[in-house]
DNA sequence: AAACGTAGCAACCGCCGCCCA
DNA sequence: TTGGGCGGCGGTTGCTACGTT
């Protein structure tokens, strides 16, 4: 069986397109439109795929496209929206004029997960790692937990290096958090500066260095519940001595800035953790079956709820009450637009 | 200066859902 | 009701520029 190919491989160019292709399509858009994908490389004279011709349009010749860097509200409204509907690219590149899915998607994939990564958030379920780990561990008994943390170490032992010793974090730990949207904590004394630097010679700290993480590991594995609350976010200060691994186990506090994540808008399970399930079964927020969707329509004019919604999470319609936690306009939670 | 590694971006691939005959 | 055509989408690949050793 198999599909038929959107066309004939053998007679249409492939790769970089050249400016001569750029301008016959342009041109042959600017006077018929793009109506049929198929006809258009063919009456356009170009001997490419149609839905070559589509993308090159959509990403790159379509005049109202932005090009250029993403600004700072732009990077907040992208991970704002991957927190709640994952890799939806479209949805996400709809709110944002003049970009598109395969600009969000390049920007997430190159900038903002290395971004969340080392700061210590899991980009996938925009969870502090470490708060992930103590959740798993909590789960098992303390064998089980001494194994976990020996493999924990060993999966992140590469990146811990890398943030802790190798290389200057060359984004500001602590702003960046709110640049992104995340409610952070104030920095703690001296941890304040916009690029922080962390460890100075590789090669005599990282023994050194592992033995802190894994001995700061293994006791957040171990006593999770004698975690501190509302304590200060410290994964910018992870090379020195405290306990800030620890620490770091702690989520980002509730606070009036920027979005955030609470426990009112997914049903706290009574672990004092302002996260949940619903938050955090996986990178589209797939709870099974359609929960994924986004409401096609939240509510109507009249405060009425409209039919067709369907529903992210798991019990509540998290776009129901939260736009406002989200610190999101309605337009952004409601993507039919 | 050359080799190698990495990051960023553009383009491709294949699947999916909608539309229409 | 069904099946084909088409557009849209997300994941992946490949190329190029830049940085590092």
């Amino acid at each position: 069986m198999g599909r038929i190919p959107c066309c004939e491989k053998d007679n249409v160019k492939r790769g970089q397109w050249t400016p001569e292709e750029d301008n016959k399509l342009s041109s042959y858009i600017a006077q018929h439109g793009t109506r049929n994908w198929r006809l258009i490389p063919k009456n356009a004279g170009l001997q490419r795929c149609g839905k070559s011709c589509r993308l090159r349009w959509t990403n790159y010749l379509r005049p109202d496209l932005k090009h250029g860097d993403f600004s700072e509200s732009e990077e907040k409204t992208i991970v704002k929206l991957h927190s709640v509907v994952g890799n939806r690219w479209s949805l996400i590149a709809n709110q944002l004029p003049g970009r598109t899915d395969n600009d969000v998607k390049n920007h997430w994939n190159t900038k903002l997960k290395k971004k969340l990564s080392g700061m210590g958030i899991d980009p996938v379920t925009h969870k502090p790692f470490s708060h992930l780990m103590a959740e798993i561990a909590t789960t098992l008994a303390p064998p089980q937990v001494a194994h976990l943390a020996e493999a924990a170490l060993g999966c992140f032992k590469d990146e811990m290096l890398h943030l802790l010793t190798k290389s200057r974090i060359d984004f500001p730990l602590h702003r960046s958090g709110v640049a992104l949207g995340y409610d952070m904590p104030p920095p703690p004394p001296g941890g304040n500066t916009a690029t922080v630097y962390i460890g100075s010679k590789p090669d005599d700290k990282d023994d050194n260095t592992l033995q802190k993480i894994k001995f700061r590991l293994s006791r957040a594995m171990q006593e999770p519940d004698t975690l501190p609350s509302n304590t200060p976010w410290a994964m910018a200060s992870a090379g020195e001595t405290s306990d800030s691994f620890a620490r770091a186990c702690n989520p980002f506090s509730a606070s009036a800035s920027g979005f955030q994540y609470g426990p009112s808008s997914f049903g706290n399970e009574g672990d004092g953790s302002p996260w949940t399930q619903s938050m955090c079964t996986g990178s589209t927020c797939t709870g099974g079956g359609q929960q994924d969707r986004l409401p096609e329509k939240v509510e109507d004019g009249d405060g009425e709820e409209a039919e067709g919604g369907k529903a992210i999470g798991t019990e509540s319609n998290v776009f129901n009450s939260d736009c406002v936690l989200w610190g999101l306009s309605d337009d952004l939670m409601n993507p039919v637009v």
